[in-house]
DNA sequence: TCAAAAGTGTTAACCATACACCCATGC
DNA sequence: GCATGGGTGTATGGTTAACACTTTTGA
């Protein structure tokens, strides 16, 4: 026990929420805890901050040792902090929220979990702790933020479709959106780019596929520019 | 030395971003630190988080206890937590956000300050940790918020002129505005109502005093009413 | 009578919305 | 040839932006 004080120290942690999008659903992923409390039960993937490791290197660490997932967008969502959230010890979460590309990353079991797996969030599993609590948060969150940031794009191969970009758009706003209008005011931007390829082996006319143009968006960002659904 | 923990634990400490609005001018409150380190030199208010005491609550204890403020809007604004922020110890800062109306709150030093002040966001003094990165952070904050949700409101007294909402508009967002512009959308969204009462004493025509009808705002946010700006 | 801020409407440009049909492809 | 989603333009109404003069008051 070699850790002394003079005053009593929180526990701190942190807890990723990260979100994938698939053909038609919004998943977040999960992991089936291996250890107590709440062994067996469905979290989300996270764990104790290191004493010398940053909040943002803490999760990225999670989540590589948890899910193998690499190469995210990663943003700080909220700090849970009521005193009894966790059973063992005060336990303070700070939450991060991820964007990943479902297709590009196979995620799999490793130290801390016994199972990983995508959950559409409309049919969620009863979740350890409060993170119920915080998955509201981050849904509530990348709701807001995909009005005003084209962070939609996070979610999609780096190729896709405007029908796929709109049935992203639909699935997080949970709104219908007019086929022409999204068009017309996604590439009005010119934020996207078409390419010279277009969908194989689908039973209706192929779609063009387009692009993000990061860089142009970052470019118009420094001249004042706003992104808005 | 009694605190003892089977691994490290980290210290967790909440500090506030307390703005004000004073006729012209957006002000921060700033302590003087009474005790090591960065004795003596001006720092936001806060400390540490009570071991059984939720991190709103630690807040709110620290402000009164600085600075006699009580009521307030508050938020979380971000938590930093970078492994060399405090000379002393691994420390982690859960920062919030407040809004105080400046002219019915006379602040004075109590337990843990030297000195209490209001300064003007735009001169501000050197700061003590990263706290200077924090204000930075919430003024960002306060700027975007502002445009959507009816915060400035919290800054301003229960009465106010027309004038004084502009000001504050232009001030927070650094930007004129066209005064008939304002004040056909500030008063179509019927959130303000205006009173029988007039300024006294002033060097040209008296404005009218208006006020926020927060209730109002409150059942037609449920419906699903959006403010902007 | 001057200075200082309050108060007040109209017009033109732009943007958001609503809406329907033909196209290409695989089965 | 049919089912499926891709792709395209226009007209209307509403919203935003630009703009200048008169009023009231105290000094």
């Amino acid at each position: 026990m070699p850790f002394t004080y003079q005053y009593p120290h929180p526990a701190v942690t942190v807890d990723g929420v990260v979100f994938g999008f698939d053909e038609a659903d919004l998943k977040l992923l999960l992991i089936r805890r291996r250890i107590e409390p709440h062994m067996g039960d469905w979290a989300l993937p996270g764990g104790f901050v290191g004493i010398a490791e940053s909040l943002e290197d803490a999760v990225r660490r999670k989540l590589r040792d948890e899910t193998d997932i690499d190469h995210l967008y990663l943003e700080q969502l909220y700090t849970f902090g009521e005193p009894k959230r966790d059973p063992r010890e005060r336990v303070i979460s700070v939450a991060y929220y991820a964007l990943v590309k479902l297709s590009e990353h196979k995620v799999r079991a490793t130290t801390d979990a016994l199972e990983v797996a995508w959950f559409p969030v409309a049919k969620l599993p009863e979740l350890a702790f409060d993170h119920e609590r915080i998955v509201e948060v981050g849904l509530q969150r990348l709701k807001a933020k995909v009005r005003y940031e084209p962070i939609g794009f996070e979610l999609l191969p780096e190729k896709f479709t405007l029908g796929e970009l709109q049935r992203l758009y639909e699935t997080v706003l949970e709104q219908p959106l007019d086929k022409r209008n999204f068009r017309k005011k996604i590439l009005g931007m010119e934020l996207i780019e078409a390419l010279d390829e277009y969908q194989q082996d689908v039973a209706h006319r192929a779609a063009q596929y387009y692009r993000f143009k990061r860089q142009r968006y970052e470019l118009l960002r420094k001249r004042g520019f706003n992104f808005e659904l």
